[in-house]
DNA sequence: CCCGGAACCTGAAGGC
DNA sequence: TGCCTTCAGGTTCCGG
């Protein structure tokens, strides 16, 4: 599922095919992915904007164009941007660009969202700060957490407070920081708070570096996989020994979201 | 405002 | 073999 690392890499790897190119034309085989403008109108305001510069913000892709608007797309669960694929699987929006290459979103889920938009903050602005950017810091971080009384874990994917940390990496950080992910956000200790922040930006930066997780359908813009699940140690691990310690991976849903920890190196 | 649960969505996986 | 149920989790909405 794209996170924060997923979507970096398919905005770097997108970037070098697409910068610079024109939109020739657009294809929408489902209009349930979108938002705004309808999509006759979407597809005309689109033709003929060139593609100046690729943006991340949270787990949103933004395209901003020559006209000063901006295309943002959210992947949710099942969504990927192909370059030129040959047959891509559950396509919902086709790209034409004016060199002929194409570029496909496809969905299997359906969940995803796009947005043709006067300013992309019409769309992110109620999203926290980056987690890797210089100016989030461990004291920001623990003034977001003193007021939250819900299972870290929860605070961890609220994109209101952090932008980006999803499911997979959100239990990795709490692994790292050794915090059980039920442990209330505002009773976690300043070296808790502190061992927290450095596995946010650790866990983060190394899933970029291995180009994102290939947990279910995420594929890079070439349809290659990513290699970050490697090196997952609880995520999606249930069952199986906690390489620290050896003591079975655990389950626990919170929030609807399957939690995975170490029952003794994050204990409560 | 804060918190938790349901809804959206569909293909894969597992039970019987 | 095949039908049915359950599960996956990013976001949004709603009720307490």
């Amino acid at each position: 599922m794209p996170e924060l690392p997923e979507v970096e890499t398919i905005k770097r790897e997108l970037a070098p095919h697409v910068v610079g190119r024109t939109f020739a034309s657009v294809t929408i085989c489902d209009d349930k992915p979108i938002k705004q403008p309808e999509p006759e109108r979407f597809c005309q305001n689109l033709a003929g904007q060139r593609i100046d510069r690729l943006e991340r913000r949270g787990k949103y892709l933004i395209f901003h164009l020559s006209s000063g608007q901006a295309l943002i797309v959210h992947l949710r669960m099942t969504g990927a941007l192909l370059l030129n694929p040959r047959d891509p699987n559950h396509a919902r929006v086709i790209f034409h660009f004016d060199d002929s290459s194409q570029l496909a979103f496809t969905d299997r889920r359906r969940l995803g969202a796009i947005w043709l938009a006067e300013d992309a903050k019409a769309v992110t602005r109620k999203l926290g700060p980056e987690p890797l950017e210089a100016h989030f810091t461990t004291e920001i971080l623990a003034k977001l957490l003193q007021k939250r009384q819900a299972p870290i874990k929860a605070v961890l994917l609220d994109q209101s407070l952090i932008a980006g940390i999803g499911n997979m990496y959100a239990d990795e950080a709490l692994f790292l920081a050794r915090i059980h992910p039920l442990r209330q956000a505002n009773s976690l200790s300043h070296q808790e708070v502190q061992e927290l922040y450095q596995a946010i930006r650790q866990v983060l930066q190394k899933a970029i570096d291995s180009k994102g997780a290939s947990i279910d359908t995420y594929k890079r813009p070439g349809g290659a996989t990513g290699a970050a699940h490697q090196d997952f140690h609880v995520a999606h691990q249930k069952g199986k020994p906690c390489p620290k310690c050896f003591t079975p991976i655990e389950r626990l849903p919170i929030r609807n979201r399957g939690s995975y920890f170490c029952p003794r190196c994050q204990a409560i």
